[in-house]
DNA sequence: TCGTACCAATGAAACGATTCAAAACTTTTC
DNA sequence: GAAAAGTTTTGAATCGTTTCATTGGTACGA
């Protein structure tokens, strides 16, 4: 197995310099046609391909930019990771990706190996508050965007969805259509997201008089933590029901929707609405297809490779925060009642 | 924003040569515990990160592997990627993941960016047939192994995981528990992995000689496919109806058994077991548990990597070729019947 | 005191690209 | 036909590591 040829090899085999050589590469039109078939046939007979070790050593930057997401089995990750690697090609860059699965260590890991690849920068969606080490690598040089995060302006740019606003919209659809008596399952309220979801739907329930919004516990964020709140629900009976439910994701709302439809006690959405929050493909083929809010995942992140792009130009480091709000989708699962 | 730290720097500031530094980050038992400390305190004090390309030019291979997949969404894939990262971390390798999306342009752009990345090697799930583009990438030295694909041994190595046996042990279980009229639920046949499955589901049925198995046809893999089909079953009423339905994915079981569950005609598993493939995690959470097969994901990930670094060890390349056998997943929705 | 080991530290060479000032050609202009 | 201007091509220097033959020190035994 022989070395594989260096771009020596070609200026040699196509009796040019390497300055040569490396100008067909990079700025094919300062070289004549003649020299470029030629130069460009020695790259096939050799089978040259470039050392990019080489290139970045020489120039000093590589052409990847690192994502580091909290679990790329989680679909909204998975959405934003391919939205990322398509806007990043298309301005000539690859991304490197990491999955930390919400642990710090491999986080740290990740972060070490992105800054000895010298990325041009760095997307991350963190596991906690490590804005100190964050900083440390704003002062080395390499700039980074938080993603699904809100960041202090002065510092970081980040992009994030409107949770609040995700909120409102669920609990507003539910009393436009005609619900008053509003339930929220939510799961641990010490979820930053589950909290603002919570907040968004409190105000829109303020602007209705006589509308009520009860918050029912949920051991986790489960299909089945789901169904317990379901079943509960069921056992309490026609006296206590809510009309509608919004659940703070769709595992839960599917859940529930179980829990309700297997009795046959109630109807979905005659006898109660439900609305769940994030829109996995599993909303759309649902029993009684589920309502849901739906969060910009492509937008967030082709945004992310914006702002990162920004700031590798500028040269004074200025950073924005795009906060992006959320959509609402109709399905069955809320259907006005009949009459 | 002044350059980064170099090694010479490190050197200067700690009184030393650059060899020392290099020894103390490769080789610090070689160095003297005083001298040690100090060139460990001035990459601290530098805040000094290794230039991972200049290393790489100069040993002449990387330390990452490229792994290609057809869709990280597909919690098949999800899965052996973790387990490859995992895996690769633990023998100080990086795993960079390119996410093809079934369509080749983009696959043939990883491939490209891998090999100037001097990856020691290759994971790929091709998306066609493109054995002579690997012939290619095998003759310039990248070692490539195939997933879930099984490969010409005397050409490259590969791990997959065995679905006529996974047929055989759905088909066999549904059997064992007393079922005798069985149906298989595909989506096109033309798919490979679901041709297989039913080959090995027809060799189980064989073996009862009163047994039989009834081919429905299903309009591709989805929730919506599986319920269409099972409106069918509903609609042809307790006359014709199997006792026990293999579905080629969880989706399609998924979808079949919100059919019959919904309409109240049928009970799983009394009336009509039912089983799955992949294992998804929707198959705990369904109305009725479903039973599944499951494929060894974190094995085939693993594994991948093991060949792999065999590979790149060896001098004179022997290939393998590693078949997993998938796992039975008993829940409730195959139950024996009471009585 | 000298010779022999042994250990630690040194620093020039090499990896393969890009860059850029200078050299070598071509073409244009007068 | 020579000077000027423009175009191509050249090749040495450079990026930041690792490698390794060599040098410098120290300890021990004779």
């Amino acid at each position: 197995m022989n070395r594989t040829a260096s771009i020596k090899d070609v200026a040699t085999h196509a009796s040019v310099a390497v300055g040569t050589v490396s100008n067909v590469l990079n700025y094919p039109d300062r070289v004549s046609d003649r020299t470029k078939e030629r130069v460009l046939r020695a790259i096939d007979e050799l089978g040259f391909v470039r050392n990019d070790a080489a290139r970045q050593l020489r120039v000093g930057h590589s052409r990847t930019i690192g994502l580091i997401v909290l679990d790329v089995g989680n679909p909204f990750f998975t959405s934003v990771v391919r939205a990322a690697e398509d806007a990043a090609a298309l301005q000539g860059s690859a991304v490197l990706l990491g999955d930390s699965g919400h642990n710090a260590s491999r986080e740290a890991n990740y972060i070490d190996l992105f800054q000895e690849q010298r990325v041009q920068g760095l997307l991350i969606s963190p596991v906690g508050d490590i804005t100190d080490r964050l900083d440390l690598l704003r002062e080395r040089g390499v700039p980074t965007v938080l993603v699904d995060r809100l960041a202090d302006e002065s510092k970081f740019s980040s992009v994030a969805v409107d949770d609040d606003a995700g909120g409102y919209l669920a609990a507003r659809h539910l009393l436009d259509t005609g619900r008053r008596r509003l339930a929220f399952v939510g799961g641990s309220t010490s979820i930053r997201q589950v909290a603002d979801r919570l907040q968004g739907a409190r105000r829109a329930v303020k602007e209705e008089p006589e509308a009520t919004l009860e918050v029912l516990d949920a051991e986790g964020q489960t299909v089945l933590a789901g169904r317990s709140v379901g079943d509960v629900l069921v056992e309490r009976g026609r006296e206590g029901l809510p009309d509608g439910i919004f659940c703070a994701n769709d595992l839960l709302a599917l859940g529930v929707m179980q829990s309700l439809t297997m009795t046959h006690t109630f109807r979905i959405p005659e006898d109660v609405a439900l609305i769940g929050y994030d829109d996995i493909d599993f909303a759309v083929s649902a029993v009684v297809p589920l309502s849901s809010i739906r969060q910009p995942t492509e937008l967030l992140g082709r945004t992310a490779i914006e702002l990162l792009s920004e700031e590798v130009e500028s040269q004074t480091p200025v950073h924005r925060s795009v906060v992006f709000t959320p959509e609402l989708v109709v399905r069955q699962s809320t259907a006005t009642p009949a009459g």
